[in-house]
DNA sequence: GAGGATTGACTGACTGTTCAGTCTAAGCGC
DNA sequence: GCGCTTAGACTGAACAGTCAGTCAATCCTC
């Protein structure tokens, strides 16, 4: 009943949250657009979110639900350990291969200049750090268990290396002139095969793998 | 005459204005604050510096001017490849050593969050970047030069180095309860290590080089 | 018709910027 | 030295725009 149609706009809501967020930044994020985004008046936001910060903070929490789950659900179908991995990487480094995860770099500064100071931002990102940590470190062992990968310490290659493609994230939602997408992506898988000890070919299909590119 | 006073006004005023970036965040970083850290009133930052957006972006480039020029002084001091980068490391991940900096990894966030949009606060992140990585190459080709290091593509390097101690800065910044200071900077440290080819001592004294700990 | 969803109109607070003028010190003719 | 002028640093007060959040009223839906 009401709750499906309230759930519905509640997501409107946060989508067309999360559109103005990129387009405009978090903190010139207006709720007039937000609403105009959703096809509703500016009150209902207030009736829904109660304020503005509760808002914006649900938006980042859900943006980055989607995308850890997203991340989740294309690793599951790969069965080498390397080829997780990597495409953790494409992720995290090439532009959209799905059209669904709008530019997630730009939301993922903005959410680190935030959670330095609101206190639900910074509980929002310390948490998919943590997954996206947790991802690595998985990746890392059943790699070791299969042979796969040299034996390294998990945590430590997992902070190490989510640090890397953090800061690779900066450069490319950035643009730097030097340090474009492709280069990122093949710099850190460089890196990757470099510290756990795994074939891998620079050549192949940069970006191409499955889906097709924007 | 009137010019030297002025420029300290000026720089009083950048001053304040830095303060109060890392008290309360770029966008919310008015001018009567700035103002009133400096001992003036609004209306002459505004006189100065003709509008807000102009008086944060100078800011935020004097801010940088400042932490290169003390990186490049440090690391001349130096003279093994090893202990230049160690000191950069040092830099980027230990807590301030010299009280001069105050939190740079707070601006450093803002600054990124404020590149996406405002061209002049990009152009000062992408000088900046460029600064850092360049500085990591030079110690890089001397390192090889002097034998210290492996052969690597100082260029490659620079740039996933670079990215790294951006990953680690975030961390930081955020006091990520997973990844503190002493082990980023131990990591990163590991890293250039195996990288370059390098030995390096994890046990030697983590910050005491050679100030105080605050 | 009751209760929640929804809104238009409003407001109260905030803040960047302007402006009209004050104060200071330097230049300058004498 | 001494009035007079001028320029430029500096300010208090007002202006103008913006926007989050409120509220009373309407609309739906059961």
């Amino acid at each position: 009943m009401a709750t499906v149609e309230e759930e519905s706009r509640r997501l409107e809501m946060l989508h067309a949250a999360l559109d103005v967020i990129v387009e405009r930044g978090f903190p010139d994020t207006r709720i007039s657009d937000v609403a105009e985004g959703a096809g509703v008046s500016p009150a209902l936001v207030i009736y829904y979110f109660k304020t503005k910060d509760r808002l914006l903070a649900e938006a980042m929490r859900h943006s980055e639900d989607v995308w850890y789950a997203e991340m989740q659900r294309r690793t599951e179908a790969i069965s080498s350990a390397a080829g997780r991995l990597e495409e953790v990487v494409a992720m995290t480094c090439l532009p959209n291969r799905d059209p669904s995860s709008g530019e997630s770099w730009a939301v993922w500064l903005d959410l680190w200049a935030q959670a330095l100071r609101d206190p639900d931002v910074r509980t929002v990102r310390e948490e998919f750090d943590e997954h996206f940590r947790e991802t690595l470190r998985q990746i890392v062992r059943r790699g070791e268990a299969q042979g796969e990968f040299h034996d390294v310490d998990a945590d430590d290659f997992a902070v190490a290396y989510s640090a890397l493609l953090d800061g690779f994230a900066i450069q490319i939602a950035l643009a730097d002139p030097v340090v474009g997408p492709e280069r990122a992506f093949d710099l850190a898988m460089r890196v990757a095969a470099n510290e756990l000890g795994f074939e891998w070919r620079a050549s192949r299909a940069k970006r191409g793998s499955t889906r097709r590119v924007r």
